[in-house]
DNA sequence: TGTACATCAGTGAACGCGCGTTCACTGATGTAC
DNA sequence: TGTACATCAGTGAACGCGCGTTCACTGATGTAC
């Protein structure tokens, strides 16, 4: 980092979308100033304008890598246990979990960062994409349920990832143990929720 | 309102914080100025400080109020359904949900104010209460489930509603239809969930 | 290959606004005698 | 019952800081000829 730094930067715009993401997690996305950004990624407070409309441009063009992320990782767990469908969606959930705390800043921003989304169309589209995964995956889990019980499901499961994400991050769970444990909890709840729906009718 | 107003308020500190938790509901938390809780209240700016000592110690006072509102909303419903112990914790999470929808302001104060609860023992131990209310009703449920899967249980049911609840207020759901409907589409979530647990064994 | 010039990506300083907070004050209220 | 005085709950103006943003500038780079 602190190599002679040659007057252009080579990928300032790079390196400020990264500072940012450590400085919110470290403070929030409510903490973070953009002057700030800039003096960790080791330019000036004008620097930004050159890359970046304004701050929320930053926040918004986070999202986005966020979101895309985000959809390419549901869509991978998508594809795994090609021949039980609940276990497929187990994993999904496990992925969004996964998602949340291994970038936290990014969820953070995509959740709370008061971007909103009818303004970037193509960030829209990622997260609506990523929603489709998830809405498809348990629909197929009983493609013959009637729609308000599908629709229940799909709510209850988004639901549950979501706020065990928001609950592990704020970390309101007691005392969570280890990692993997909190994932094994999180693969028993989904379990709870799933298996019986696979299982039964109407 | 408008009545001519006598020099001194009478209750200005239940109407700052009214006055706040209007804002609140219109602009979010970041979006609150104490200025502009003083002006709708129709005190200058440097009314607030005769009785808070600054604009967090507001804040945790309307956290410190949700959390109370919100743990007797669970005792409430803690006590419907003497008899049927499924119903009884998926009415803990209609209620849950309920509160989050119609305390908006104050849900979001208690979430995502920024709040340390560490800081306010008092509000900490009311929030503690309400968790336990949960804890003990999906305990309930299956007294003799091993532990883990108790746990399980409580995290999921925690999560679905917050979830669902959080997912609610930022309305990421796609078209819910009437309250009366999404309330419907949450109970039948929760018995998704909970039925089972009461059913199985291990 | 060398020079002129357009263009791009930085700098440092300053502006301006929002907003939390304080200060010296004044009007109203309640209590002692 | 009336007056003096302490106390409390307001006011209006100002301060100060954080921080987003802009401006006139300068250094580096690439391309035409």
């Amino acid at each position: 980092m602190k190599a002679k730094r040659p007057y252009h930067h080579g990928d300032l715009r790079a390196a400020l979308m990264t500072a940012a993401l450590s400085l919110i997690d470290e403070r929030g996305v409510k903490g973070l100033a953009l002057s700030d950004a800039a003096h960790l990624a080791g330019v000036s407070v004008a620097a930004p304008y050159r890359h970046f409309k304004d701050k929320e441009a930053l926040l918004a063009d986070i999202a986005a890598e966020g979101f895309t992320m985000f959809r390419d990782a549901l869509a991978c767990a998508a594809q795994s246990h090609p021949d039980d469908k609940v276990k497929r969606l187990v994993e999904m959930g496990v992925a969004y979990v996964d998602f949340a705390l291994h970038h936290r800043s990014h969820f953070k921003v995509m959740w709370e960062g008061g971007i909103a989304k009818a303004n970037y169309p193509e960030m829209e589209h990622t997260a609506s994409q990523a929603y489709l995964l998830l809405e498809e995956a348990a629909r197929d889990l009983h493609p013959r349920a009637h729609p308000s019980r599908q629709q229940a499901l799909v709510r209850a499961a988004w639901s549950v990832v979501h706020g065990y994400s928001m609950l592990t991050l704020e970390e309101e769970f007691p005392a969570h143990g280890t990692e993997q444990n909190a994932r094994n909890l999180l693969r028993q709840s989904l379990h709870l929720l799933l298996d019986q729906f696979a299982a039964t009718a109407t």
